[in-house]
DNA sequence: GAAACAGTTGAATGCGCTTTCAGGACTGCG
DNA sequence: CGCAGTCCTGAAAGCGCATTCAACTGTTTC
């Protein structure tokens, strides 16, 4: 493995000069700085990251830290901060959390200890362990907002109002809305929203795990509420609710509409393709890497920015006109 | 940030006893050790793992180049790696080449530089090139075969087998094959065994995208073989040829058996859930990562080790009786 | 009771790199 | 022609840690 060293004396410059050359050229005079270039491409030069970082104090590595790499939604996420990241020449450490918040703390910390910076998506660990962890380095949520730490996440009020409206057009007056965890932030958010559209009444069925068997097992109790139409908390759940639904005979749109939320790629593969809310998961990676990079350059001056990124309605086969009861 | 200057100041013992107290516990006396222990704890120490690497040689990273993030196939790969790389205390650097084998072997030759070791999901790369990087450090590479190199992979000519036997139990005698990428290991070691099964002919069909869209544009394809029974590269195919069909009036499985590989996780939402091959892909992750580890350790001695896992045939609802023609 | 020994410890060294710091080569000005 | 002001450059310091090595302690053996 050829170091700095190697390339310098190959260059016939002192290391100082070979580190400049390549990390600052503009300090170096034009002539030397191609001569160290070119040996350092010569030989095959990879810089020592963990050197760099031991000495400079910066790591080159990007944390993220999410609940479950195999969930869609998160590995979006993950595609998008690991695009920014190697725009700017870092790495992504990734964390998985296995959607356990108890271990989520200790993780977060131990990777903040050897990165620059934290991309956190963690929808369920308390407000006071995140602050504890901001104050220990540079971190930006993901569709999670804390007071005074910047974010970014979806305008997903917007995304239900959308969905409300959508299926006002079609004549549905009752909607059933099948909750996610109560203790994720962005249920909350958009429980907050259920009420926002006039002329749509919304049931609220409770709670329920953000996988299919969490649909499966929402399914009945929409049913229940007489409502004609059943907005979830997202496209794994309402594909459950499909399922459970085409198990009762209940056919979809004609009899119930449902519409989801995020826009996996399930979505488009089933049929009657689902009507969900798109939300732009991999930009959201993307802008989260960037929001870090400027923190960590700006200073903490306007540290506090957060990014509401809009979603947009997918119309597709699982709505339909409302079926007079 | 805590030091181990400062644990050890803390405990009364000299940095270089703090540092057995920690990483080596047995060569430290007991009541120093806990001395030890307990003062990292009390001042929250957190090794730094760039000065570690430095001065070890041990980045205490391990390197996972796939293609993309957001197949759910490397995803579960991914977090098998996650998994057991945590398990022994070390830190995943993740790569995702987007899919572009051009670029593949700058990322991982960088990567590589960081790193104890890699994991690398590569279908498509070039054999020589595999080689070129397996020679310059632990490689280990996950869903592909290199003459000499340690790998883990599936035993799809199985799960071929398994698939083909299936069908013909249900009285089909001809099936479509529809393939995957020609570059591919795995569409190359599957195709193998095409014909590994008495009274089942199979049509190819020829080399398709493994995506959706790639099963649709195949489906007519495979109709025109007059086969009825399709076999595709993957799940992702498999649901795209039964969308076509659906949408041509075929129904699944009455007039045609669709069978896939990969056992993603939307295969159980959809209806006719797919009768498709189980791979275990987040074990794979795991016995990748362990085979990495074994292979540090043990030196280059039987480093051509590779693991071949047993895969399952998962009988769901989308193959059925042939129809006589 | 002396000698050989296994078990512990701390001082010192170095990993590969960035970054001061002070000096050297030039430039332009008076 | 000399001096302040600019640029570049290389020597050297040090980042936080693991590890070697020599010294030291307490045991065992004959």
């Amino acid at each position: 493995m050829a170091t700095l060293r190697d390339v310098a004396e190959a260059a016939g410059v002192s290391p100082a000069t070979a580190s400049r050359a390549l990390s600052a050229p503009e300090t170096v005079t034009t002539a030397r700085r191609h001569r160290v270039i070119e040996a350092a491409e010569r030989l095959g030069y990879r810089p020592n990251r963990s050197a760099q970082a031991l000495a400079s104090g910066q790591s080159g590595h990007v944390g993220l830290v999410l609940p479950d790499l195999a969930n869609p939604s998160f590995a979006a996420i993950a595609k998008g901060v690991q695009a920014q990241a190697r725009g700017s020449r870092q790495s992504v450490l990734v964390a998985d959390t296995d959607e356990d918040p108890r271990a989520e703390y200790a993780i977060v910390r131990d990777l903040q200890a050897n990165v620059d910076g934290l991309v956190l998506c963690s929808p369920r660990m308390p407000e006071d362990l995140i602050r504890e962890c901001a104050a220990a380095g540079p971190i930006v949520l993901v569709n999670r907002e804390v007071e005074g730490l910047p974010s970014v996440t979806f305008d997903s009020a917007s995304g239900v109002a959308q969905a409300l409206q959508h299926l006002r057009a079609l004549g549905h007056r009752r909607v059933a809305y099948v909750g996610g965890p109560s203790s994720s932030w962005s249920d909350a958010h958009r429980r907050r929203a259920l009420g926002s559209v006039d002329g749509v009444e919304v049931a609220d069925v409770g709670s329920h795990r953000p996988v299919h068997q969490g649909g499966v097992a929402a399914a009945d109790l929409a049913l229940e509420t007489g409502a004609t139409a059943v907005l979830c908390y997202n496209d794994l759940i309402a594909l459950g609710v499909m399922s459970r639904l085409r198990a009762r005979g209940v056919r979809v749109p004609q009899d119930v509409s449902v519409v989801g939320f995020d826009d996996i790629a399930a979505a488009s593969y089933i049929s009657p393709m689902l009507t969900t809310v798109a939300i732009p998961l991999t930009r959201a990676g993307h802008e989260a890497t960037t929001l870090l990079d400027a923190l960590r350059t700006a200073g903490d001056g306007d540290s506090a920015l957060t990014l509401r990124l809009p979603v947009e309605l997918m119309v597709r086969e699982s709505t339909g006109p409302a079926t007079p009861s």
